[in-house]
RNA sequence: GGGCGGUUAGCUCAGCUGGUUAGAGCACCUGCCUUACACGCAGGGGGUCACUGGUUCGAAUCCAGUACCGCCCA
């Protein structure tokens, strides 16, 4: 603010510290965002992506609910029977290992304290995460439906999840299998493929040479994790590789361990990687598992759970796997094994919570059959009955579907849903919702039945988010009523995690799709484009901003700065913005009531008769403007429905329309017409912005239609303005641009040649056409303020007075007699300038005309507008040498 | 290696189905505290639309290729 000057006049901003939560506290008080389940109204509701209670919310959660709540307050206003459901996720990795930690800094763990206090414990922990952030969201101002707050582990998600756990084994889409899995070292636990994230790293290839049993000939094999050759079982060459078939069926010495090892022929082996011989370890590698299948090879596993080395790597027994690599790499030199390293890029697994590096790891986990269930859910995408936004996700989202894998569910974890699996002692397995009744474990004694220790994925259980929120499996009036949802908003990092497999829950469960769209917004970054992070410390706190700024200048500011589709870059000015354009309204806002006040005027609708050319011409920019957001909105683009309304609002109304019509002094009243229309469309303006700044418009609606608070009126419902085009007048607008033209050029000429804004003039206006005349003549009163008009004398025999400024507009010459103001040099560039533009739009224009191809191929329309550009240049280029001839001979 | 985005003013972005004097906001410069707003008003400077070809009467816009940036998958 630069008011170091000793500012005259302080004026008070606006402040959304003082209305805002009264505001929310109103709105929650009469329960508008209550979806009612018995409602007649056609219903639209929307899910939360469920927040992690792991942390408080961020600038990208931020991003996530202001547009939902974009969405789900216009439908409101539409008469829909809106209903967006909150809640939150257990997220379980992360929170058990952000729990653990804190043990651990209290000197114990998990497993002393056992699973039920664990569990206890991690639950308190979770709740009050869980109340932070749902309160961050009511700062937001999102218009959640409170009542039906949902957390994934309640009981009734935890019933659905377990349901759908049985009904899938019952199905044989859920198994047991021991499979290489991704393993996590730091949590502990399995992983699914969609929870690794790939890094590159500058590796290593160590070239290690295995000796041929009862030979002293060798053969040399490249490795990037030297030290898993301790669960090696056997080493393998293409069996199209000459240069080794004489090997197969031999065997080598495992150095350092000394075991002996087949050598195998597979088709695995690509014979041009590295020395065409690869090592196999079936228990620490995918594709060497599959190679060991074949080969009915022995699988070894060298590691425990925490990442170090157990009682199969011999005397490394005990090292975490880095420093036995170190130490292994050290002994095969020392005794002549390693032929050589070399510098080899590769790339490694990490853990998507704890980016530890994961190992494949041979374990016995749940899986969920997918191929099955992905069929109609590709099918409903292909076919366009869900649609992404913006459109080319689908292809990401189709692609992942084609080529898609088995689902590891299961988790070596306690937070989390337990699986509802009991197994007997000789290894009989039941499923069962609860612990199985006699009944259904014939000859078994229930009681020594134990159940599975692990817990199920987390996204096990959000796939079922859009249902089991619906009380699903209960055959509910909310679920009847709600489902399927509309829109998905998320950003594009859990397209597989979440958004796919809710579709195939959605179609194996309910038989219908979860939503119809998904909009996919950009992921948040800095304003040097570097995504925010905890780690890098580049966030921002959405809940600053919002005490700061105000949350509806938050909210307008991230979706403003959002371009549809792509990745926000956003600073801390970005919010000054959105603050500016609040108070922006909330100034203009002020004017208009206090100038409505004690006339009569009618809010929902204008008298046609009572119109003046401005009032005309704002009704038409209202009506465009509402079609353009409209469409926008069919579009899911909010950023630029935002800034239809933005230019509108500060354009269109604040810098023409309301300078247009206020009177010259500032005693005068404005015409009544004129002030009927200005609160018309002041409340079309604050009802098209409601869904994207709530709480001002809020308080601006209820001062404009004189109501408080508290009281039984609201902007809530609306209704959302519409447009049935009668008001729109294109001819209408191109007259009015001409009484702008001649503003902004006699503003121009008067900048340029610093005239003193106090100062009035005289304004001559040489017209080509009568009609332009009269239209000046007949609105001076209108615009005289805003040109600094004294006297106006406009008609097509105007001549240009003495000593006078000039300029030339299309269809007019404009004349200001202000001598002694006048330099002669600023007016000559002035002058000059133009006419150098004008002669280059001239010479393009006489080029195209003059071309025989563009008058023989080119529609009509296009010729003409070309026709009348060049006359319309060139008169001006006369008008502007006449004038620069006159300012040349003073 | 495959796929998907992006490349337009100093910065962040608009520019739909090819014909516009290439726009906006921020930043910058000038003048102004003019009776809603200095979180403001008015005016102004600033772009060979990444590059190379092609299609076309006409390309920021369509096609092909190249380069660079980002994301995803392997």
């Amino acid at each position: 603010m630069k008011d170091n000057n000793g500012s005259k006049k302080t004026t008070k901003a606006y402040s959304p510290a003082e209305n805002e939560e009264r505001i929310y506290n109103n709105w929650i008080e009469k329960g508008y965002f209550h979806g009612d389940e018995n409602s007649d109204k056609e219903p639209y509701s929307i899910v939360i992506p469920p927040p992690n209670v792991t942390d408080v919310l961020h600038l990208g959660h931020a991003l996530n609910g202001t547009i939902q709540d974009i969405l789900i307050r216009r439908k409101r206003m539409q008469g829909f029977e809106t209903v967006w459901i909150p809640g939150a996720d257990h997220a379980g990795i992360a929170t058990q290992v952000i729990v653990e930690k804190k043990l651990v800094s209290e000197g114990t763990t998990r497993r002393e304290m056992g699973r039920e206090k664990f569990i206890k414990r991690t639950s308190d922990w979770a709740n009050s995460n869980k109340e932070k952030i749902l309160n961050q969201l009511k700062k937001l101002g999102c218009s959640c439906d409170w009542d039906r707050t949902r957390f994934t582990l309640d009981d009734g998600l935890s019933r659905a999840v377990a349901d759908v756990f049985k009904a899938l084994y019952e199905k044989g889409l859920v198994y047991r299998g021991n499979r290489i899995v991704n393993w996590c070292p730091s949590c502990q636990t399995s992983l699914s493929d969609d929870e690794v994230e790939r890094k590159d790293i500058d590796g290593k290839l160590w070239h290690i040479k295995y000796k041929l049993r009862g030979s002293d000939d060798f053969l040399t094999v490249a490795t990037t994790r030297p030290e898993t050759m301790l669960g090696d079982t056997a080493l393998a060459v293409s069996p199209k590789d000459d240069r080794y078939a004489k090997y197969v069926g031999k065997s080598v010495i495992l150095p350092i361990l000394e075991r002996e090892i087949p050598i195998v022929a597979d088709s695995y082996v690509d014979k041009k990687f590295g020395t065409g011989v690869v090592k196999v370890t079936p228990a620490h590698d995918p594709n060497d598992f599959e190679i060991g299948k074949r080969h009915d090879l022995e699988e070894i596993n060298i590691l425990n759970t925490d990442g170090s080395l157990n009682e199969n790597a011999g005397k490394f027994k005990g090292l975490d796997r880095y420093d036995a690599r170190k130490q292994l790499v050290e002994e095969l030199t020392k005794k002549g094994h390693l032929e050589k390293i070399e510098d080899h890029a590769l790339s490694v697994g990490t853990c998507y919570r704890c980016h530890e590096i994961v190992e494949p790891y041979l374990s016995e986990q749940w899986f969920v059959k997918m191929r099955e269930l992905a069929e109609p859910a590709t099918e409903a995408v292909k076919s366009g009955k869900i649609r992404f936004h913006p459109d080319y996700w689908s292809k990401t989202y189709l692609h992942w579907m084609e080529n898609i894998r088995d689902w590891c569910i299961s988790r070596q974890l306690w937070w989390g849903h337990r699986i509802p699996v009991w197994y007997a002692e000789d290894g009989t397995i039941f499923v069962s919702v609860d612990r199985p009744t006699k009944d259904e474990c014939k000859g078994y004694d229930p009681k020594t039945l134990v159940q599975d220790e692990d817990v199920l994925d987390t996204w096990f259980s959000s796939w079922l988010w859009p249902f089991s929120t619906l009380n699903w499996p209960e055959k509910s009036k909310e679920l009847k009523k709600f489902y399927p949802t509309r829109v998905l908003c998320t950003a594009s990092e859990i397209i597989f995690l979440w958004v796919a497999r809710m579709v195939m829950s959605g179609y194996e469960f309910m038989g219908e799709a979860p939503f119809t769209d998904v909009y996919i917004h950009g992921t948040v970054r800095d304003s040097h484009g570097v995504k925010m992070s905890k780690s890098l410390g580049n966030g921002i706190d959405p809940l600053e901003m919002i005490a700061k700024y105000g949350s509806d200048a938050t909210r307008i500011s991230l979706i403003l700065a959002t371009p549809d589709g792509q990745d926000p870059w956003i600073g801390k000015t970005t919010f000054e913005s959105g603050r500016n354009f609040v108070n922006k309204l909330h100034q203009v806002s002020r004017f208009v009531i206090m100038r409505s006040e004690g006339k009569q005027v009618n809010i929902d609708s204008v008298n046609d008769e009572d119109l003046v050319i401005f009032d005309k011409w704002i009704l038409s920019r209202l009506e465009k403007t509402i079609r353009e957001v409209d469409k926008a909105f069919d579009e899911f683009r909010l950023s630029a429905a935002s800034k239809h309304l933005y230019n509108f609002v500060w354009n269109d109304y604040c810098s023409w329309y309301i300078e247009l019509i206020k009177p010259d002094s500032p005693g005068e009243e404005i015409r009544e017409g004129s002030i009927s229309v200005a609160v018309y469309v002041l409340d079309k303006i604050l009802k098209l912005l409601h869904p994207f700044i709530p709480f001002v418009t809020e308080k601006t609606y209820l001062e404009l239609i004189g109501a408080n608070i508290g009281g039984e009126s609201t902007i809530t419902f609306g209704p959302w303005p519409t447009s049935d085009g009668r008001h729109i007048d294109d001819k209408l607008e191109s007259s009015l641009e001409q009484i702008q033209a001649v503003v902004t050029a006699v503003r121009s000429m008067r900048s340029e040649l610093n005239v003193h804004p106090g100062k009035t003039s005289d304004l001559y206006v040489k017209v080509d056409d009568q009609w332009l005349a009269k239209m000046l003549e007949q609105h001076i009163d209108y615009f005289r303020s805003l040109a600094k008009v004294k006297e106006l004398h406009a008609g097509t025999d105007i001549k240009k007075p003495p000593l006078s400024a000039s300029a030339v507009i299309s269809g007019a010459e404009i004349f200001l007699p202000l001598e002694g103001l006048i330099d002669v040099e600023v007016e000559k560039k002035r002058l000059g300038k133009e006419l150098t533009n004008l002669k280059n739009l001239l010479e393009k224009v006489s080029k195209k005309l003059a071309n025989a191809d563009f008058l023989s191929n080119a529609p009509k329309d296009v010729i003409d507008r070309e026709k009348q550009k060049k006359e319309d240049y060139t008169e001006r280029i006369e008008k502007l040498n006449k004038n620069l001839e006159q300012v040349l001979g003073w």
